[in-house]
DNA sequence: TTCTTATTGCGACTAATTCTCAATTGCAAT
DNA sequence: ATTGCAATTGAGAATTAGTCGCAATAAGAA
């Protein structure tokens, strides 16, 4: 299958385990999100539609999106995980400002090419890789300098 | 001052912080780990050499390390930070394998660059970078292909 | 030595995540 | 269709990492 609820339903066959319901929702309303997103966001948007399932059932629904490909961790914010769509969509890395909180997406091809190239040297596999740059945002610096 | 040591009190003083015989301790214990630990280990290293400081004091004592740019957060493992020395040694990356928990580090100086060349592209000012590539080492590999 | 202010340990607290369990439900095999 | 079993659910209790408030203590500047 190549939308994705049909990947995460022949991931879930693959694994034995079903496709209910409230994981349907769940998958719907992450990819719902356009940027990245945190648990409790996700938790108020499906309440927000009536969807009332619990805290519980995310949880325990997020790694099989994570392990399936179709999520993926980006970084954390206050020590909140914060996720992202997998799927569509170009890889992509941030730089996040420690002052403001504003997070801007990147691409760098060649960093990629370089990575690969660091993992075929340790005949490492890649799953996931991240690159998180904490900073000064433009306009905090200015801010900073202004002070 | 251009000892480890000298760098903290340094610090500390800069911000009318005291010096006190457990900061000492826990700077100590810190630089005595070959790689990365956690807070877990750091503890119970302290309480085997019967220095019974409290957790409060560790945590405490953590951001005025990171701040002074003498220990750093690597990346996570088991959703636990794992910090490392960042004194004395060339910055580097890590690949971290799903299977087997293996850490392995390696440096791209090529990474870098392109890095700061992104950076400077948004106005960005750099306090701390990290890059974690997550997947199969080696061993794990092999293993897998053989069962 | 004195005095101000930061620091300490302790235990209570918080917030995120995981677990337990009884009731329910997908879905594969009849 | 029906059945049976294993996976799933919600609710709330439990756990865990990390933070906070407080009274007693101790750095370190004057």
């Amino acid at each position: 299958m190549d939308t994705i609820e049909g990947k995460f339903r022949d991931y879930l066959k693959a694994k034995g385990l079903k496709f209910t319901p409230e994981r349907e929702l769940i998958l719907e309303t992450m990819f719902s999100f356009h940027g990245h997103f945190d648990i409790e966001q996700l938790y108020d948007k499906l309440h927000k539609k009536n969807h009332l399932l619990s805290m519980a059932t995310i949880y325990r629904t997020l790694p099989y999106l994570i392990n399936s490909g179709l999520i993926k961790e980006v970084f954390r914010c206050q020590n909140r995980p914060q996720y992202e769509k997998n799927f569509g969509l170009p890889h992509h890395d941030h730089l996040i400002c420690v002052r403001c909180g504003r997070i801007i997406e990147f691409k760098e091809e060649e960093i990629e090419r370089l990575q690969e190239r660091v993992c075929k040297r340790f005949g490492f596999k890649t799953v996931e890789h991240r690159l998180g740059i904490r900073g000064y945002c433009k306009n905090c610096l200015q801010k900073i300098k202004n002070s």
